[in-house]
DNA sequence: CGGCTTATGTGGGACACCGTACAGACACCC
DNA sequence: GGGTGTCTGTACGGTGTCCCACATAAGCCG
């Protein structure tokens, strides 16, 4: 079988209600994500909001040294673009695709007009945001506090739960980007997580064999953003439609 | 003149229009807060949105390990309690009161409701919480890039614009417990903005004598977070009233 | 197949920060 | 006014990460 798409596959939009889903559904527009494109800049006036589902975008600022850090990372579980409803319009931070893949996008001024109804997009937006602001809190606190492997490990657990393989393509230079860190850094850590049979990679491959052995070195934050994803999402029923199997 | 409280003091009530503010104005509670009280705890269900007025509010996050880092602050151009509307009703981070002086506190239930009127209350909430991630998201960056001198200007200048006096009243212990760094590491900083003449303190006292000082040593992360607040709250009308005396 | 680009592995020196330990000094309170 | 708890200054070795340089190897493409 080939690759279904559907708006679906994105865990918020199945999340609407039959009736707001209506409405935007017409206006969702699928679009290829590939590996480095930017999304926005910053400063820059957002026009479309992204609804991934198999693409994962990677939020991060760029200092003036030219140095860089992810903030958070946005996959099927989220939006791209909450500045569209949050009433800023842009932000001083850069969404850029870390995983090529899909997403659906909507004009900023029908997201809005949505939100406005003060319906449950409403309720899922703001919740979702809460999960966000969470995310970036907790990569501030990991920051400060965790070595590189434990980061690698919460890295490669949060990326992991936004694909459908176990498989990730990525080279460890831009993962090293994505945290911030030397590429050697990466390396190393990445070699340790293979010689205690973790992971498994080749050139820009990152297979994990063993998800219990990088819980088990991650720091606690991996635990943290998920059970407050989950807390802050979870209690809203998903809309049943018929299973779309990728 | 003694200390004319109002609710004016702070900057989102005091954006508020007339009709909704007189909505909330009989509900509001001037409270003291002392240095160090606890406002809340991770996952405890919160009660009360505090708008401070001459207090200050650290949101940290304490890790497994015991070690903490903040992830930002909340003054008087803010609000502590922001999950009352984004609808989480809790957060895993705690709020501390980092600087001691008065807050507004208002029931959650009444924040919730002006809320969902969809007024001007709404939309400055909303602005405001994206400053707020914005500051948390440029705390990630700047833990894993600058150094605890860059870090501690950047605290230092964040701070005194909450305060009207240029004299902080906190001990390098505690600020070494906010930017999650040793306490030496502050003491070593902190003896050299004192040796340019940029700070003088003594024992649980900074006073600050060239703010051009800290901001040249400061990291583009200050202005960025300055920026960013101005941006999105500054374009709304401050409602113009006889100063309330309370 | 052979060459070239790009990714990964490794090592050495530098530096910032950590952990610990302890000495001095200030401010408060009895 | 003297004791006492707390805050601040200083020093030491240890460690994690950075910066730089270069070797090796994998994959792509002609």
């Amino acid at each position: 079988m080939g690759s279904p798409h559907s708006p679906n596959q994105n865990h918020l939009l199945a999340a609407l209600p039959t009736a707001e889903f209506e409405r935007l559904a017409a206006h969702l527009e699928l679009v290829p994500l590939p590996l480095g494109e930017l999304i926005y800049e910053p400063g820059e006036q957002l026009q479309y909001a992204y609804f991934p589902t198999t693409a994962i975008v990677s939020l991060h600022y760029v200092m003036e040294s030219g140095a860089s850090a992810e903030t958070a990372g946005v996959g099927n579980e989220g939006v791209v673009g909450i500045a569209l409803f949050m009433g800023g319009d842009t932000t001083p931070s850069s969404a850029v695709v870390q995983t090529a893949g899909h997403a659906y996008r909507l004009a900023g001024r029908l997201l809005k007009q949505e939100f406005n109804r003060a319906g449950l997009t409403q309720q899922l937006m703001l919740r979702y945001t809460q999960a966000l602001l969470t995310q970036m809190a907790q990569t501030a606190a990991c920051n400060r506090h965790h070595t590189v492997e434990q980061q690698l490990c919460r890295w490669l657990l949060l990326t992991l739960d936004r694909v459908s393989s176990r498989e990730l393509i990525i080279t460890q230079e831009l993962v090293a980007g994505m945290l911030g860190v030397r590429r050697e850094g990466i390396t190393e850590a990445a070699g340790n997580l293979q010689r205690e049979g973790y992971i498994r990679y080749r050139r820009g491959h990152i297979a994990v064999l063993q998800r219990a052995g990088l819980e088990a070195r991650a720091c606690e934050c991996y635990a943290v953003v998920k059970t407050e994803l989950s807390r802050l999402l979870s209690d809203i029923p998903q809309r049943q439609v018929a299973a779309v199997v990728n």
